[in-house]
DNA sequence: TGTAACAGGTACGGACCTTG
DNA sequence: CAAGGTCCGTACCTGTTACA
């Protein structure tokens, strides 16, 4: 058997005694270790036979010769990360059931994703690795950037970088909750947290027709609409007799396509030309 | 087979305006 | 205070899947 095992690690060189930790008698492996094995578990596999989170670690814990049913939800993580970073042509379906769920980050706050995967494709060497503290704090993280050819300059510099954004087929709206709080299970019940610069106060894109009317190129939509009332009472565009009634000047023919509407049917209207703003279009 | 966890769907709240 | 219309984040509910 100790043979075997022998041979074993021959054939798979990423099992370097460097990443073993001995922590109270017990042999640990740590978390760059983990990702290393998934990632050659999963090139070295056929995609279409690894069919379970179950069957990685296990291939793994052949891999390490350790137990490692406790960190199948870091393993998880870094299946997740690998696919999303290295995209197949043919990606098994649904084989792991873990596309792009924020909650495993909740799962495992201590660790994080793109510092594991991070260290582990930028060839971090061992000596480098701290391992009476293999779980760096994130300000930590931020002293070591990543090379430049690697950054993402659409990055924009004030938004705050607490995770990475991975734009790989991400294309569910709800999905782009790396930052956002999972609120299924931190709140609640009756605690309702409405507002915020999400949902009614979102910028969104202003058509240049109405651009002539509000100003701005991109306002909220509460604001268009206030601005849009600022402008009719400047230009006395309501009818005295019922105002309700709003009498369109040219620019505001502009905008609704006809003479005249009725304030209940200005917001109807006003949709068209309201933008929503991709989120990555800066 | 039962339980737990997750994913997807649905409904609500809120700003803005004026009038009855 | 309700009406009318817009949008979308959030909370809640239900269905599905996985594991023991």
């Amino acid at each position: 058997e100790r043979e075997r095992e022998s041979e074993r690690a021959e054939r798979e060189p990423f099992v370097s005694p460097f990443f073993l930790v001995i922590y109270e008698g017990n042999v640990m492996v740590s978390d760059q270790e983990i990702a290393k094995g998934v990632e050659a578990v999963l090139r070295q596999s056929d995609p279409n036979a690894v069919t379970s989170l179950n069957g990685v670690v296990q291939q793994l814990e052949a891999k390490l010769g350790l137990d490692l049913s406790h960190k199948a939800g870091f393993i998880r993580d870094q299946i997740n990360l690998l696919l999303r970073s290295h995209p197949q042509p043919h990606p098994p379906k649904d084989h792991f059931a873990i596309q792009h769920q924020p909650q495993f980050q909740n799962s495992h706050p201590q660790f994080s994703p793109h510092f594991a995967l991070q260290n582990h494709l930028h060839h971090q060497r061992p000596e480098e690795l701290n391992f009476r503290s293999p779980l760096p704090p994130p300000q930590q993280l931020q002293t070591q950037p990543p090379p430049l050819h690697l950054q993402q300059p659409s990055q924009p510099q004030a938004q705050p970088p607490p995770v990475i954004k991975v734009e790989a087929n991400d294309q569910n709206a709800t999905s782009n909750a790396s930052e956002m709080p999972k609120p299924k299970e931190s709140a609640p019940a009756g605690t309702k947290r409405r507002g915020g610069p999400g949902g009614l106060n979102k910028v969104c894109g202003v058509s240049t027709e109405l651009q002539a009317i509000v100003g701005e190129p991109a306002l909220p939509r509460t604001e268009i609409v206030k601005q849009l009332w600022a402008y009719i009472r400047k230009n006395n565009l309501q009818d005295p007799s019922n105002k309700r009634k709003i009498i369109c000047d040219d620019a505001l023919r502009l905008v609704f396509e006809t003479d005249c509407t009725d304030m209940f049917k200005m917001n109807k209207l006003l949709a068209k030309h309201i933008i929503t703003l991709e989120p990555t279009s800066m």
